[in-house]
DNA sequence: CGGACTTTTGAAGTAATTCAAGGGGAGTGG
DNA sequence: CCACTCCCCTTGAATTACTTCAAAAGTCCG
């Protein structure tokens, strides 16, 4: 049953959406689970790959950690996501480290069995061939960003996506379910906790953001838009 | 025997690498050739998109433009690599313009034909996933840098890895085999020509490199490795 | 209630951009 | 061959955006 239950949840996967039940049993079978607590690491930076992953329930944050210290937030990954995406383009370790938000449960499988489960089934390769475009395409549009904006656009661009990707309607505007610090935004933005609090500061002055620890809401969706697209 | 040669010259793509020559055949009885001049586009950021090519001779540069008209370099494309992925993930427009630098001579599919080419041989899904992880990998990289570096590092390290791609043994050291304007430095990496100049000037003086009119020539590389690597 | 973590804010300092002007090289056309 | 023009590059000076430093206040949790 709980078998069962795995092949409905597979089948809305990114990575096996449209594939027969044939291959979802296969893919299935071959197939192990895994369950981290919150603040557990799933990989880390320049580990050997030893595994991919789809996530099922639990979020993750990826960062890369520079070589003096320095972390920069790659991406988060929500349900369905793959995770380890490294294992199955002949990387030999894991170019970041993979944290977990909450309590996570995943279905992982390693390269060798994965590759094969792409070899046999195509439909599986061009699913995740697809899922690697659009992350290509999503860190493209973050270096133009971070290499042509300022600082407050940046900020409002990514909180703008962070609500869009991870927001809940409430009464008092759309709050981004993730924990979120200052110096997370920092991270994901190519500045400093300094600069990030000041600017919500003034947005919060301004009624467009609600914020307090680790909690961002927006409230004024449409001035933050603006802020993000001001050609100034 | 243009035939044959294609062939050949498939063979040794990062998309066909380790095909067998049936499956080559197949790939380019149904390809089509393709030239365009220097300074020629080959697609626009915005278009629909018709098709992708595999490069063969000449040189591609891929650069994203803002809104406001502010232009992002996102690579350079050599030969033997891939040019339009986008065609193959699904999206509906490039992403990019591509911009020939010299005369160029592609081998391109319509992205129909290219997906039935790697759903009956998932060998090529399988190739083009390990070339777009890779270029995932390098843009995490730069987005990195742009995040945590100051400027002279990130020009530092952006002109390193050109050495490495487009660079020429010659006496005087490594020249750029790529025309390098101080504005293209610049769309690499986040600044404006001024800062490039500056930089490029002050690394002249100290023997560092060579550079006039868009060309570069690494004399020291080991001081311009330690200007990237500096923790500073 | 203590302690750790997060956020805020002023003030000082600095890196980088912007503004402005001029110089130099390559190629073109007379 | 010379002169003209178009790019591209350089460099000072002024300005600004951002970071860094420093200190303090707020918040959550056990």
């Amino acid at each position: 049953m709980d078998q069962h239950l795995d092949l409905d949840i597979l089948a809305r996967t990114e990575l096996f959406r449209g594939a027969p039940e044939a291959v979802l049993r296969e893919t299935q079978a071959v197939s192990f689970r895994k369950r981290i607590h919150a603040g557990d690491v799933l990989y880390r930076q320049g580990d050997p790959i030893t595994s991919i992953y789809v996530v099922i329930v639990g979020r993750l944050c990826v960062t890369q950690t520079t070589p003096d210290g320095q972390r920069v937030i790659i991406r988060y990954l929500n349900p369905s996501e793959m995770a380890g995406y490294a294992a199955i383009t002949g990387t030999e370790s894991y170019p970041g480290t993979a944290t977990a938000i909450d309590d996570v449960h995943l279905i992982g499988w390693t390269p060798k069995a994965f590759r094969k489960l792409m070899t046999d089934h195509s439909l599986i390769a061009m699913n995740a061939l697809a899922v690697l475009g659009t992350r290509y395409q999503d860190i493209q549009l973050r270096l133009r960003e971070i290499a042509t904006e300022k600082v407050e656009q940046r900020i409002a661009h990514t909180v703008l996506r962070l609500a869009e990707q991870a927001g809940r309607r409430t009464s008092r505007g759309i709050e981004i379910t993730l924990p979120l610090s200052r110096q997370d935004i920092a991270e994901m933005t190519g500045t400093n906790l300094h600069s990030v609090s000041r600017t919500m500061s003034a947005w919060e002055t301004e009624g467009i953001v609600l914020s307090g620890r680790r909690r961002v809401t927006v409230c004024k969706l449409h001035a933050l838009a603006q802020l993000a697209e001001q050609t100034s």
